[in-house]
DNA sequence: TCATCGTATTGTATTTTCTCGATTTGTTTA
DNA sequence: TAAACAAATCGAGAAAATACAATACGATGA
């Protein structure tokens, strides 16, 4: 009676029956794969992204920054699902805020992020 | 007893306040914005792209197609839970797969895709 | 100073997403 | 034909994200 196999070994096995050299193989899956911070870090950006209202304020900050009274009325939505909306924007890094008095006003953070939402409409089109 | 006002109504009353000209202001709020459905569409592409283990595997997808197996190895996952993950980044249109045999392979759909994923690194960075 | 205003936070109910064992499907091989 | 195999799907429980009323906060102005 033999241990059972961990889930990732029952598939290094298929790879050995599949290719003809499956260290090399093997090799190149471990090749210089980003750190786990760089896909945490991505991964919270996406996270952030991907939602149909950030999507919604992100674009109504293309040309310049607005108040978060603005956004509401851009949303259609109660002032704290706004607020709420604004601070995950906030805490992935993709909008920054000053504060003028009673407002607050908000811009996108760096401008490659105009690009990032450029290139995904278009492999969206492509798809 | 008037009606309690909607949400945004009363935001748009706080710009009438804000701004000289609240209606100009208004006005540039609801320029060209994208459709509902392109906004769906990236939405569901960052989604998609909104998870470690799926920003795992299209890693593993740069340099060449890879049979699911060695998608498994690459997560350290079990064997349903790596096929899910593939799925959704199928509906989302990011990768394509062939069959052959009893094996599947998956490729990334869209170079651009490789594109998003530095530029969206770049943006972390500058964070 | 007191009422009002724009915004942020909190608490909670709801919805969505994720995980993974079990099962099924389709293929190859013994 | 039966056993083994890679992969897909299903289903249930767990975890995460979302919506939003209520409330708190800080600034403004009467």
């Amino acid at each position: 009676m033999s241990e059972p196999e961990s889930p990732p070994d029952e598939a290094a096995d298929a790879i050995e029956r599949l290719y003809d050299d499956p260290d090399a193989r093997i090799a190149t899956l471990q090749d210089v794969r980003p750190s786990a911070e760089d896909i945490a870090g991505q991964a919270t950006i996406f996270k952030a992204l991907g939602n149909e209202d950030r999507l919604r304020v992100l674009d109504a900050l293309r040309d310049s920054e607005r108040c978060g009274c603005e956004l509401q009325v851009v949303l259609d939505a109660p002032q704290s699902t706004v607020s709420t909306h604004l601070r995950k924007l906030k805490e992935a890094g993709l909008v920054k805020s000053r504060k003028k008095g009673k407002w607050s006003y908000y811009r996108i953070a760096d401008t490659a992020l105009l690009d990032v939402l450029d290139l995904a409409r278009a492999v969206q089109e492509d798809a």
